[in-house]
DNA sequence: AATCTTAATAAGAATAATTCTTATTAAGGA
DNA sequence: TCCTTAATAAGAATTATTCTTATTAAGATT
């Protein structure tokens, strides 16, 4: 069974909906399906794009408005980026991020630091922690190389 | 002597200038100076609004397009912070900010485990790091007051 | 100090991302 | 099946930011 992840949160969402009072739409759970499948942190035109043969009819208001309830319901999450683009992450399990400013590729990284930041912040007293958010901006590997490949013909 | 670390500042940023080949204009100058003695991490808006009176006719695309080359000078930063409006910052030394979601305000906090987290993804190779970031969200003291303070009446 | 080159500016138009308005549709409870 | 009202599509509106163009003024050169 490939989807049980995706099932189990398609499950969870509308748990979370009832709850809240909210409905359950087609272009909900496409919305949210579209944000879990993707490992990019889709921004919302990208979403619109994924979903449209799906929901034919489909607005971007729509999925502007989606992201906003699925973010109320803790079933997505904004990801900061500095871009002017809103992008979207469906990853619930506590991760930072990894910026290419060269291709603007968001990365997940896992980092066990990540502790100790929340860890200092609280102890230190400085608010009432809500959660802490880390992204590091720099070349990925990948554009590393291609800028290695295209020095050789320089 | 007050503002001698602001002078010093001027100082680098006329040095920067010139080595870049930018002009240092009067608008450059007042809204370096305006985002050095904000604690507020303003908006462009809100430096318009600041230096109108010393710049009476200054556009607030001058705010804009002066942001960004004292972005591209590194003498002034832009602040992750989600918030529709971008926000900027003149303290080159390396802060986290905790940004409280109920005023929107944003503080700065100095972490000993943010040196942690850069040696983390520097030893995991993940990428070239060219900056690391921290964001702390949640309610701030004094908001967490006011809280306290109504609901004395509820 | 006067001249010259061109970067920077003001003004306002344009663009890009996101949100709002309104009439219509469809969840999902009764 | 009916009913209430939340969610939608469509397109207008708004907000933040950037672009266009004619004018001004750094600052290098004389």
């Amino acid at each position: 069974m490939q989807n049980a992840e995706l099932k189990e949160r398609i499950e969870e969402l509308k748990r979370r909906s009832k709850k809240a009072g909210l409905r359950v739409t087609k272009q909900r759970i496409e919305i949210f399906k579209a944000v879990f499948e993707s490992k990019a942190h889709p921004d919302a035109e990208t979403l619109y794009n994924l979903i449209k043969n799906k929901v034919p009819n489909v607005a971007l208001d729509t999925v502007y408005r989606t992201l906003a309830s699925l973010e109320s319901l803790n079933m997505v999450f904004r990801v900061d980026s500095l871009l002017p683009k809103a992008r979207f992450d469906a990853d619930y399990t506590p991760h930072s991020h990894f910026l290419c400013t060269k291709c603007n590729e968001i990365y997940d990284i896992f980092l066990t630091s990540a502790t100790d930041v929340k860890n200092e912040v609280q102890k230190k007293g400085i608010g009432n922690v809500v959660d802490v958010n880390i992204q590091v901006r720099g070349i990925c590997p990948k554009c590393e190389n291609e800028k290695k490949e295209k020095n050789l013909w320089n």
